[in-house]
DNA sequence: GCCGATTTGTCCGTATGTATC
DNA sequence: CGATACATACGGACAAATCGG
């Protein structure tokens, strides 16, 4: 039930690549067949091809055809690309976890903080450290803060769920864009204290800046995890060098 | 100067957004307004703001308008979402660097590398092992396989400087996809001997697949951080805004 | 709550340019 | 060279969301 059309035709065409009923490397029909075959305007099959595109399915080649670049991979323990809660990461890896909430408090942000985030010094947050446990290891330890006025009425079993789901089913607030960035860090007491580094002495640090739908900042989290359990997958395509090229 | 119209408009507005002119959490000029401005048809417009909107820069409203979010950040080591070379990364935040080549060999294809990267058993590949130092210190080390067929008359010479830049100046190679892996493994005997790992017991490992324009798999690499140094960032969005290709 | 103006979202048809074969 | 296929661009139409009166 896809509301746009050029959104179903994206699914249709995904759907057919990943069953390899279109193989790896093989050309793709040609756009106006395509648009036959869909019943659309060109514009709006080639905005589905984009996506596709974009994404690591599909590279267009001019005069030529469209080349089908995918092939089934192993299932990974994160995507970049997309945001993801980490009950759906669960769930589409089909895995056992827990979670248990180890701090949930309402403060004000301070300097600090603020410097880190993008919160105003004084806003009201909500600060929420859980754990993570899969199959019974605590691989992650993530540290939230939410936007008090903006996700109104958490509480500490609403964060033993699911934050995602509350403020998206509950509130309907439309997530919209992730900023991330992701570092190494040396383990602090604290971690090897709450999660099994097994020897590691290090954690990945994951820190998200996300947006709701108005393009206002809404949370800000830390995610440090068990570096032998951290995967992340992406897709790039080469613009022009953001630099002049240094010969 | 940029072929395509939408990209000339794209980098202008980039530009004024990087600048501040359009600050962070304002609204831009309606559509329509800077159709006008431009010149140009709204879906010639509405390509360079879906760009952008991508890239972290803009958050779109419905029936409200376009607001700014992005935020001048720190220089970071690496950019995910878009193919950079070693040596474009160092010039876009003015580092020293040095690249020695500690292996320079051509071989076929084996079994397990096959499996890792997709080429094809008994392929003739080039095998270039680097090692990167960024202001004196070793900090990343290489393992590139290239296509033999697709990467002619690569030399030690060419690997020590950039390979990328002779696969687009000189052979005139398009560089298209990459998809890439990103996960932490404990250091190597290698890695030890190597890299300045600085009491680190483990390295980022960042894994490529690069498809030229034809969509034809050219190189797979293997890179192997000193955790310290590293840093990607990344926007995600969710759900799909917009990716109009409609011009 | 309704209505109309504004603004973004989707889709269409057409025309022209450019690369491949 | 012509035919094919993707790339860019324009302009128009209507839908959906927001906001103010």
């Amino acid at each position: 039930m896809p509301k746009a059309k050029f959104e179903g035709i994206y699914r249709s065409l995904r759907q057919k690549i990943e069953a390899q009923d279109y193989p790896y490397q093989s050309l793709l029909p040609a756009e106006n067949e395509l648009t036959c075959e869909y019943g659309c305007a060109r514009n709006t099959l080639r905005r589905a091809l984009a996506e596709l595109t974009d994404q690591g399915y599909l590279q267009p080649i001019q005069g030529k055809g469209v080349r089908v670049i995918y092939r089934p991979a192993g299932k990974t323990a994160f995507l970049m690309g997309v945001i993801e809660s980490f009950q759906e990461t669960i769930a589409r890896n089909e895995l056992h976890a827990v979670t248990k909430v180890v701090r949930f408090a309402a403060i004000e942000t301070n300097e600090r903080l603020a410097s880190q985030s993008g919160f105003l010094v004084g806003e009201p947050l909500w600060a929420i450290e859980r754990v993570r446990y899969l199959d019974g290891k605590a691989l992650i330890r993530d540290v939230n803060y939410f936007s008090q006025a903006m996700v109104p009425g958490l509480t500490a079993g609403v964060a033993a769920h699911s934050v995602y789901e509350y403020i998206e089913k509950t509130l309907h607030v439309r997530i919209a864009t992730t900023k991330r960035k992701v570092t190494v860090e040396r383990a602090t007491t604290r971690d090897e204290e709450l999660l099994d580094l097994d020897g590691y002495g290090s954690v990945v640090v994951v820190s998200n800046l996300t947006f709701n739908a108005d393009g206002l900042l809404f949370e800000y989290t830390q995610s440090r995890h068990q570096p032998a359990f951290f995967c992340f997958e992406d897709t790039a395509t080469r613009r022009r060098p953001a630099v002049p090229p240094n010969d």
